[in-house]
DNA sequence: TAGATTGTTAATCGATTAACAATC
DNA sequence: TAGATTGTTAATCGATTAACAATC
């Protein structure tokens, strides 16, 4: 156990840990070792159980880790032992085959509000949420206490988008717009940006 | 200037340099440093400079770098001073979303294949791909010499379909399904998981 | 020239791996 | 008990930062 920070590049693994975990599970498995899920992830035993280990002793010689005890832990330390309202801006594209995914229920999230500046698409309904006019969009997000964004407007709005975000007291922010965010150090950011990703593989070809 | 061989982390940081240099460069601007180039993707001016030294001498002293230098430099790096044929394999909400986005073009890719296995969806057309059977997968991408795929099946069939996509000479594989993929050394893959990203920033609220 | 900023070196910092005593 | 596997330490490896001579 360790009560010192924890790098943020070990709370980067866990999600991942954590997934394949889940699998496990689903898979009818109950017990598992940092050698057999490092395989599954790609990581190296040694690595998965230093991981592990900064939070608790999870783990029993001989035998390795009990898969829902460790799926529990892992959903607490990663506060997703409970569910997460989302707020979705930009109903693009993009932003309507993220409020039709059906992987957030299981894994602590769901959207709650869509949000739009479109007049065509402010009150239309994407899975029985209707589209609401970005121009409430702090005061509702305030109100409602929501700390996790998905922003999925186009580029040149992203940066405007996402202050109004940190105003109305958002705390992460899953960033689809192809374009760095810049917040206070205390807001969360995550990029997801195909073209980057493809282009961080093509070097290799 | 350095011949051995540069570390994936570098790599990765590539790409995020490229988009903040072709925004500079779409606002007109011409010139940059490592100071404010940083500034604007949140990394240090000491670590730009040596990312960008690992391959050549592209900036002067006390003026910076040139953008327009700076990036054909960057592209070439990468390999996305070209257009790379891309296969979408799963024609759900986030392959549909996929074909329609307009950020592949510009930054090196296009989508020309679409391959899905439902009865319903063959023969449909998306953004002007007619949806092909996956049962012609493995040869139409063999004969296509197609380097380059985005998954986005359900996750209980993505490893075999990355299996065939493997099989079917494809190297680099950005995976939209919640699971880790086991392939050969010699491909990459990038994982995008919403639910995942969702989770690495849960942990600090 | 004076000011600015690079490319690079050396120092620091942090992450990963190897190894093994502890123990289930 | 014998075998297996953890948690942890120390060693190694790699990445980041600070600093500055070189030079535009």
């Amino acid at each position: 156990m360790n009560s010192e920070k924890i790098p943020d590049i070990i709370i980067g693994r866990l999600p991942v840990y954590l997934r394949a975990l889940q699998r496990m599970a689903d898979n009818g498995l109950n017990n598992t070792s940092s050698q057999e899920l490092g395989e599954h992830v790609g990581i190296s035993a040694a690595q998965i159980r230093k991981d592990i280990s900064q939070f608790g002793e999870f783990g029993k010689q001989g035998t390795g880790y009990s898969i829902p005890f460790l799926l529990d832990k892992l959903k607490e330390i990663l506060k997703v032992d409970r569910k997460w309202d989302v707020a979705l801006v930009g109903a693009g594209d993009m932003g309507h085959a993220l409020a039709r995914y059906q992987g957030f229920n299981n894994r602590g999230f769901q959207i709650v509000m869509v949000f739009d500046n479109s007049k065509e698409k402010i009150g239309q309904k994407i899975e029985g949420f209707a589209i609401e006019d970005s121009a409430s969009m702090v005061e509702r997000i305030k109100s409602a206490g929501i700390k996790l964004a998905m922003l999925t407007v186009p580029a040149p709005f992203a940066q405007s988008v996402a202050d109004k975000l940190v105003q109305a007291g958002v705390k992460a922010i899953l960033n689809y717009a192809p374009i760095s965010l810049n917040v206070p150090k205390y807001v969360k950011v995550q990029h997801i940006d195909p073209a980057t990703h493809l282009q961080r593989m093509t070097y290799y070809l």
